[in-house]
DNA sequence: TAGAACATGTAACGGGTTACATGATTTG
DNA sequence: CAAATCATGTAACCCGTTACATGTTCTA
């Protein structure tokens, strides 16, 4: 048995079970599926790809068009896959950093603060937005994927929340 | 000037504007004031007060007690952190493994997914108590700092928005 | 006096991030 | 034909994490 693969990698392998996908097809997949909770940059990605393929769980293909090349998971990968998903999961990280700003309040005037935070306001509404888009086009076309809408859900609860902390900010914080 | 100060060096400066004190005691003060939005190891604490110390940031003063080694900032560390304060702070990152495993649910028998969510939703529910019972002491013992409250409050917000979630996910998910 | 808690540190690894270099194909 | 986009990759750095090694002081 190989060392355990890392959730990066192992996220790789889960979109291959649909079919050889290149470097570049995985990285956009994986932003546009799971990047809300789980970042991952083109570099990681062929990193990665290069050494499952050394470990035999991914084969490239022959190259096509504009070089591309493509990656098929192999049984061993899939393997190693089910290996991976079947193992608690760890707790999540989050990192804030307009949180450290917001903690080390006191050090900065209070107007620079209050400009970080309706910036960071609004991204955050954007991102909803984003998100509420998202589930009407999944609603519309129907074929809802249970597994998705519940990812989506996240991002939708959590966003929701991050705005009502701003909006109860003024409240809490001096100067407000 | 010296090249930018991370999140993590920058917030041990933070801690120091209120005096001299020890890698332990920064790594103990971190966890309980920053733990919950900003992750750090004690290895970092002194790897990050070793260069800091050599870029001249913060000096060493005499050992005390049990080899104890308190770390004072210096004029050219105050001038790092109020620089690093007050630009945009970036915006957060999320790694959320459970929200992989839930993506990637269909590779899992239901139990197996069921068991892994009700897991995690009792450590979120605990994290929500420890907050729930900081609130409290903070309330009661009236000195109520704006800032750690406002940081506190987002925590709250973001674990009632997880539990939420969690209590939804059963009317989004197949086999739910 | 034994064990818990305090205290400092090093070494090594894994992996996330950024920057750079290169070329192919499509589209206006 | 020029610009945008697609596509692959390397190199280097930074930093988060884990494991290990060592010694001190308090307290039950």
């Amino acid at each position: 048995m190989t060392s355990a693969l890392n959730a990066t990698a192992a996220s790789l392998l889960g979109f291959l079970h649909h079919g050889p996908m290149s470097g570049w097809d995985l990285a956009a997949t994986a932003e546009t599926v799971i990047g809300d909770f789980w970042s991952l940059t083109r570099s990681q990605v062929y990193r990665e790809l290069a050494s499952m393929a050394d470990a035999g769980l991914v084969e490239a293909g022959e190259r096509g068009r504009r070089d591309r090349q493509p990656y098929a998971i192999t049984a061993a990968g899939r393997a190693a896959f089910a290996e991976w998903i079947d193992r608690e999961p760890g707790s999540e990280t989050i990192r804030f950093p307009l949180l450290l700003t917001v903690s080390f309040g006191r050090h900065l005037p209070p107007e620079r603060l209050a400009a970080f935070l309706s910036a960071h306001r609004a991204a955050h509404e954007q991102r909803l937005a984003g998100y509420e888009q998202q589930r009407s086009l999944a609603e519309a076309s129907g074929g809802a994927d249970g597994y998705a809408m519940a990812t989506l859900d996240f991002g939708l609860a959590y966003e929701r929340a991050v705005l009502g902390w701003f909006d109860r900010l003024p409240e809490l914080m001096p100067g407000g």
